[in-house]
DNA sequence: AATAATTAGTTGTACATGCAACTATTAAAT
DNA sequence: ATTTAATAGTTGCATGTACAACTAATTATT
């Protein structure tokens, strides 16, 4: 029985965006690993962030990944575990502690790059840049309905 | 600044997929609570096999539902918890443990369907059925493309 | 028949998420 | 000014996932 069969038959869009986003996650560690390196995808998502503003507050980084607070303060333990960012209490309000890569995770950053896009022209194989438009289109109108709380 | 304006720009398609995926759980199980349940998504889609197919094996409920056979353990070990299932060790195979739904279980399950129904029509509300049938029909693609190991 | 290889399921570890409750600090209200 | 609200971050708990290593049982090999 090919393994996708009853996925093709009566899979619900549920399931589907399940299965597609926990594949995804699996096969970029995998890249990540045949690049010889160590990163998973949640930890590259709070990185970028921080690389793109140094110095950034972990509420803003919890809202620019779409992630909880909590799910922010644990992945960056991770990463301040591994050496890869330094948490800077901030000397005005003593509430905000402000993140900043070390030159370890600089450097990751960069070296990740390939890996973000070998995987994502692995998801995009076979499929038309039309069909993709659509897909985020659509997937973006889904997104609208969840945020309205 | 709106909540989704980032997103709308610059996300990528991997970090959307993510969203909607942890979004449309979530809201799966506020609905639950609102109809005075307490069920996850990854439990009722557990229970959907055991359901259409009495004494499945655990084997099969980790391939009908696209998990790891240990996601599958822990997930039946919860429902075992909440008197929702019970294992049955094959005696012919004693290494199967068939799955069984309790009445308590089956009771479950028919009234997780309005719940159902509801965050489905959410999830697509102002879609039209063209969309969401292209949506499903490009995501599917970029499935087959992940589960070719 | 005895040994080797598969298979079904479990356990432990590491990671990620959501929720509620908590601390500490800052801002608002009266 | 003192009390009250709100905010930033952490912690603990329950859930879910992947991987590796493990047990027990079955099947293949020789």
């Amino acid at each position: 029985m090919p393994k996708d069969k009853k996925l093709k038959s009566e899979i619900g869009l549920g399931m589907l965006i399940g299965q597609v986003h926990r594949l995804s996650t699996k096969r970029f560690v995998q890249n990540s690993h045949k690049f010889g390196l160590d990163i998973s995808l949640d930890q590259w998502l709070v990185l970028g962030p921080i690389w793109k503003n140094e110095g950034i507050a972990q509420k803003d980084i919890a809202e620019y990944c779409g992630k909880d607070k909590t799910s922010i303060t644990k992945i960056i333990n991770t990463l301040e575990k591994k050496n890869l960012v330094v948490r800077v209490p901030d000397q005005l309000d003593h509430r905000v502690k402000r993140v900043v890569l070390s030159n370890k995770g600089k450097e990751l950053f960069l070296n990740v790059l390939p890996v973000i896009e070998e995987t994502r022209d692995e998801l995009r194989s076979g499929i038309s840049d039309k069909e993709i438009e659509s897909l985020i289109t659509v997937l973006t109108k889904v997104y609208r309905n969840l945020i309205s709380n």
